[in-house]
DNA sequence: CTGAAAGCGCTTACAG
DNA sequence: CTGAAAGCGCTTACAG
């Protein structure tokens, strides 16, 4: 059976198909006795409205873009982007917002119209983005330079006017993650980053050299070495660490996974975490709590981080504008990965 | 700047509307240099086709619609919506489909418009369907039944007439993992079910059942118990496992969280594993190798699940039809946690 | 309060 | 090969 549109209902209810507008989106200017009729004949049609000429017409889409990026077939690179998610399509949805989820990869570009982010969105007409796994380096970061849209970003900041970015405060999450290993007694401190793509990764070492700073502590740079975020990454880093003459007592990573290859490192070089090793984690993935030991972390409320992004884009929407940085909740969890450096 | 139409082409170009239309979509009946032209003038304004108004008529939208339900504060609830999701996207972008993400929660539901999936389907007039998370006494089920668009779920059979159901064998699956814990030597096998509103728990059951029957072993009522997917259901239902009289020498479980659970409660009954009690898991999430020791659980291809899904969808939408059931592959990972009864 | 008319941006027979 | 016209399903001034 095809599809019922206003016109039958006009037809059914002997009404204009203006009335019919009208009437199904509550306009004052209705009887009463009109608006129930309309009702009826939709709900006796089972009518739908059509969102894709509501859109057109009304010029809204009623849409929103989510970019997660940076995906392969291990899934997202962020390790709780399912839980971003959540959060943004809980707040979005209730908005009355739909999702239009985007994948840059695998588009069927034409060498005419290259897919970009931008044309994507002009496309479907949405009326905001959300950016999540965006690199620092990626050329898609100009052409958003000169995007009107209500962008928020995850972890990443924007060149865009109206963009806000939404993150924790990495570099105070790094400075307590120092003074607590400060407090324990350690001197030796080293620091495994990610790569410098990621815009955290610059916040995490300037946290990571003023909580140095604050204890006390000197940094040399062979201590500071860049990674990756991978576990493997995290292996090797460590090994590279645990090969110089003068061993750090602790090591703190940009990444749990890197933590995770820094405890595989560890053992190989038999030394025992946190009586030879304290580490420190970065993200509290599932996996931090089931580690031997548990893992130290900082924690971040990934659900949250969703919700934020989505609110900042419901504001901008609102209101024209949301402010340029959203700073969410973390804290430093404190596991069984830490103690005291050996005598 | 307001965004560029075909009326703006047509006049740059000087043709009509109909031409550029013809032209832009590589339509033969337009002369090589009338093309030429009008793909000059779109890309000087900067055209990008307005996706609602080529939906609207050519009455096919060019999305599908992803629902992912059971989501939570903690993202989704099965523990590889990422990597299924990154199949999906990747196979269906390629294919030049975008994609609708729906949350079902928090819709802005009027009394008189209950917002259902079916409902949301027809709003946003999407093709096809995915649906991932839907429990068997959803009450949607019921109105899916009539529903004419091709129609994929993971791990949940529709009973809509253009349903493919896409999953792994899970009752050989169980199967094998029970003849492997038998060629181990085990007589005594319990078996930590999920809960009985997912459709895979009626079959892993049926996969422990005959796999023990194959091996010749018993299978006492007491030693099936039906819990819930979650670490602590799996914690409660080994505690009341091993408080029994006769104590079963290896564990079962149909989902790795729930045999992390089984960890804890053998770890406090003062059990060691596998030297006391084996243990097998079921998806073989991220932290099961991480364990201590390393879980032995069924492998699930997360990416492939979502790349056959979409492939399924597609073949739906391209020929009208596609299997009643896919199978995705899988294997019996062996870790350390299995070994032996105790003599 | 109601409806005729125009129009959102596009595509598609159809006539020339 | 090109274009005038109709139409996809809806909303919105505007006139009555």
């Amino acid at each position: 059976m095809r599809r019922a549109t206003i016109k039958d209902i006009a037809a059914l209810a002997g009404v204009s198909t203006a009335t019919v507008s009208k009437a199904l989106n509550n306009k004052p200017d209705v009887s009463e006795a009109t608006r129930a009729r309309v009702w009826e004949a939709a709900r006796a049609l089972n009518y739908q409205p059509n969102s894709l000429a509501r859109g057109l017409v009304r010029q809204r889409s009623g849409t929103v873009g989510l970019f997660f990026l940076d995906r392969d077939t291990q899934g997202f690179s962020h390790p709780f982007a399912a839980q971003v998610i959540s959060g943004l399509l809980d707040t979005l949805t209730t908005r009355g917002y739909h999702c239009l989820l985007f994948s840059t990869p695998g588009n069927p570009a034409t060498p005419e119209h290259p897919v970009s982010y931008l044309n994507l969105c002009r496309q479907w007409q949405v009326e905001g983005a959300v950016f999540m796994g965006l690199q620092l380096g990626d050329p898609a970061l100009e052409e958003l330079a000169q995007c009107e849209l209500p962008l928020v970003s995850i972890d990443v900041p924007l060149p865009a006017p109206r963009a806000t970015l939404v993150t924790i405060d990495n570099r105070r999450a790094m400075e307590e993650a120092v003074a607590y290993l400060a407090g324990l007694g350690h001197r030796r401190l080293a620091f495994v980053n990610g790569h410098m793509r990621a815009f955290v990764s610059q916040e995490r070492l300037e946290g990571f050299r003023s909580g140095a700073a604050k204890a006390g502590l000197p940094v040399p740079e062979e201590w500071v070495v860049i990674s990756d975020f991978t576990e493997p990454g995290g292996y090797r880093a460590t090994w590279g660490l645990l090969r110089q003459p003068q061993r750090p007592t602790a090591v703190l990573y940009a990444s749990d996974l890197m933590a995770i290859g820094g405890y595989r490192a560890a053992q190989e070089a038999g030394l025992a975490i946190p009586r030879d090793l304290s580490i420190v984690g970065f993200d509290d993935i599932d996996q931090a709590g089931q580690l031997d030991p548990p893992l130290t972390t900082i924690h971040q409320e990934r659900y949250e981080l969703g919700r934020s992004a989505a609110r900042a884009l419901l504001e901008a929407l609102d209101h024209g504008a949301s402010p340029a940085r959203i700073q969410v909740p973390w804290w430093l969890e404190r596991r069984a990965s830490c103690g005291p450096p050996a005598a």
